[in-house]
DNA sequence: TTGACATGTCACCGATTGGTGACATTATGC
DNA sequence: GCATAATGTCACCAATCGGTGACATGTCAA
């Protein structure tokens, strides 16, 4: 029997991990942690004090959500120089890519869409922290077209992006998309470019007129 | 003690249905439906033969799923004069309206991005043969700008209604947009026309260059 | 009226859940 | 080396789940 509460630990957040990964939350709890972890649960009391605190020790430890620059990507050093529908697209397409990276916190979402509690609210606090961010960091002096009531609609193409990634996995197509394979979703790339540009020359061509 | 057969199967199925629109699948099962129904959960056996069947009971007996003339609405009578990008709005926007008058079937589509099993099947079979029979029941003479690829522009739109409507409920805003007011709704429908105007407009442009 | 069947009630089963107390074993500081 | 605290093990609790067998009670046809 060895001991060493820092192995314990660490055995235990791994476990959370790959349990949130594999399974979801469907039949997530402290009985499953304990039993893939291979230790007994009353540790889990012991050391974190409950599957709350658990969580929380997971959110801080790692990266659920994308901050600017894994949106950016490559794209990071030319930001200033970038007009607003280039950053539209780069930043939509970014958050479809770093999305479909983070099998946990698609899980985590999918879970939000069922039940609220204190486990999804800490993701979507941060979430909306690291928007807010997102608001700050981008250059200031991005001209959008007058007229443009852009909330609703990036609201729809963000939900979109968003519906389509906690939707794979789960089934193969959707609309005659599929899901699958890396060729759909680099249609679902160019849709988002169309989109975008679409939206765009609209109201600057009103604009003109 | 009452011995009325119908009446006790009429009070599973109104439980069934009160308990998935509250709570959804979260708490569901034989014992919730029973005890909301104030009947024994042996009952729901003996007249259904289980959950699956009680389910498949409900969908038989409900529309859970908008049909072309619920999606058209007033519209319904001008269909055959409308050009494709009328008809691409009037649909969206029914979809949209169509699904949130829809309570339960919202639940069940919620509990899909979870867990597949044979209940969400249904729903799901149910949704594709109405999909089919959509596309069979349009003007044949629709026509699309050639160099479109429709589906996933679509798909990203669908996906973002579906995803907003599943949301409401459960938070108040999404990225800005209200859920929970009509004039947040109806925002989203303006964006929805936007998008297909501008859709359109860039493919119809692109080809009179 | 009586017998048979439909309907409803109740008690139980094994499995699983979250949670805790009591105890055994190991590591560590003195 | 020894005491003590940290760590790990085990057994148990009440509640809930889906599911079933045994039996009581009502209804209806012969």
């Amino acid at each position: 029997m060895e001991k060493d509460s820092k192995k314990t630990r660490e055995k235990i957040l791994n476990a959370t991990k790959k349990l949130l990964a594999e399974d979801g939350f469907i039949s997530f709890g402290i009985n499953s942690i304990a039993r893939t972890a291979g230790v007994d649960k009353v540790l889990i009391y012991r050391y974190f004090g409950g599957l709350n605190e658990l969580m929380n020790e997971l959110f801080r430890q790692s990266d659920f959500w994308p901050d600017l620059d894994d949106l950016l990507g490559d794209n990071k050093p030319f930001l200033q120089e970038m007009s607003a529908r280039e950053i539209s697209k780069v930043i939509l397409k970014g958050r479809l890519r770093e999305l479909r990276k983070r099998p946990v916190t698609m899980e985590i979402m999918r879970w939000e869409m069922i039940q609220k509690n204190e486990l999804t609210d800490e993701l979507a606090r941060e979430r909306e922290k690291q928007g807010r961010m997102l608001l700050e960091l981008l250059p200031k002096n991005l001209e959008f077209p007058e007229g443009m009531d852009i909330s609703p609609a990036a609201a729809l193409i963000v939900a979109g992006i968003t519906h389509l990634v906690l939707r794979s996995g789960k089934i193969r197509e959707f609309q005659g998309v599929d899901l699958e394979s890396e060729s759909g979703w680099s249609r679902i790339e160019s849709a988002i470019d169309v989109l975008v540009d679409a939206y765009f020359s609209y109201y600057e061509k009103k604009k003109t007129e």
